[in-house]
DNA sequence: CGGCAACTTGAAATAATTCAAAAGTAGTGG
DNA sequence: CCACTACTTTTGAATTATTTCAAGTTGCCG
């Protein structure tokens, strides 16, 4: 009996959705599932390599996606060449800018990102019947609207040992979606490059090398070959970014 | 006849409402007139100071405001008192935080400041009715997040003078909620002082005012006295802003 | 008119960038 | 498996943009 009880509460959620991420913390969790049902008639499953756009600048959106692994880049251009990464997103973070034609930001994966892909207007229309998720929509906006504000902080006024500790700090915080904040040592691998660093915390790449190299000498954290950080305390992590309120 | 049409109209719609700019372009667009009355029973008019402290950080947040004129800061202070100015908001927008509880984040008063405020409380119940109410927050959020990341282009990848030329092309550009984005001269009040200029500009007092010298030496703008300024062409401001996307 | 805060200007100090080169890492194909 | 190339990262020395410190000047409100 009790995998009857298993096998209807699970026939009525499409089978792509079943072992999903983004229907536990992700916007698909307020959806009822007819309304699954629906979105996933039009989804599409996509891999993308690292560096490979996926959102272009300035170009018409056809899409929003949801994040299942792996880290995006949101970066801005300048005329002249400089360039910015105005946001990190990470599974299972919604991708897209709701209820815009274009956008001047365009969509970069990081690492390896695989997706769950689907048209505007079928976004569109669920949030027009479903309040919910546009209240889902509405608190990821609110939380990336904090996080960009903690980040004009950060780029403002800390000092670059204090970026690059910041950016540790933020990447340790958010890189398993899974993991509680304790204050255990941790070890993983960062999602960006050095050029990519210094995209994100407005310095150039030598002074993201120096700084690591000072950060590492002190003792805030190690190092195995160029990507893989080890933090022995988070909290001592959090101190050398200056990211305590008053 | 017609005034028996104006008085069915008006006669609906709360005393307090009829002449506010926030019915039109603000939040309260969207509500019914049965919605705006129960509103308008919590609402309280206040005016602030310039300076004066709106929103504490921290603290609980117990109201949230529509700005009817003036312009707010919003700040952000780090613990050995580095501050930053994480946003400027203008007539009509909405301000606060939804759906928290508090935030690292206050909110003083740039210039002088007057609001239409009401309890936390009757927004989330008028939310929960009234879909068109939260949509119009989103768009606000969404709206905002727009600025907060064109604000970290700003600070992490422009010169000082760009960084002073973005921020006079921000306020000639928000100062006046009814001007259309036209390409005559402009002339208009500052609304912070070069203390609050460089707190949003992640600068120092003195560079902000040697780039406005600068700024005045190329004629891109003039001065009358130190708070008035000129902008004999708003183009040309936006050129030396770098603000053209590719 | 006086006094105080806001703003400007100058000179020296500093943090970060630029330019240059070396060292490490990864992928490819013989 | 090693050699080859291309790319990423580190390190060093010189240069530059911005800050800091220190006076001045201006402008405003009582």
């Amino acid at each position: 009996m009790s995998n009857k009880r298993v096998d209807i509460h699970n026939s009525n959620i499409p089978q792509v959705c079943v072992a999903c991420e983004a229907r536990h913390h992700g916007v698909c969790g307020t959806l009822t599932p007819a309304q699954l049902t629906k979105l996933s008639q039009t989804t599409n499953k996509h891999i993308y390599s690292p560096d490979e756009e996926m959102v272009p600048a300035g170009g018409e959106i056809s899409h929003y996606s949801n994040i299942l692994s792996g880290v995006v880049k949101l970066t801005r251009l300048m005329a002249d060449g400089r360039q910015q990464i105005v946001g990190l997103q990470f599974a299972p973070d919604f991708l897209g800018r709701p209820f815009r034609a274009s956008s001047d930001i365009s969509a970069e994966a990081a690492t390896e990102v695989r997706v769950c892909a689907f048209p505007k207007s079928t976004l569109e229309e669920l949030v027009n019947e479903a309040p919910e998720l546009e209240h889902k929509l509405h608190e990821q906006a609110l939380k990336e609207l904090d996080e960009a504000r903690e980040w004009i902080l950060t780029l403002g006024r800390k000092t670059a040992t204090e970026k690059v500790a910041s950016f540790l700090y933020l990447i340790a915080t958010h890189i398993d979606p899974e993991r509680s904040l304790d204050t255990a040592p941790m070890r993983f691998e960062l999602p960006l490059k050095r050029a990519d660093i210094a995209d994100f915390l407005g310095l150039t790449i030598e002074t993201v090398s120096r700084q690591i190299t000072k950060l590492r000498k002190s003792g805030i954290i190690e190092l195995e070959g160029t990507r893989i950080v080890i933090v022995p305390s988070i909290a001592a992590l959090r101190r050398a970014s200056a990211s305590d309120s008053f």
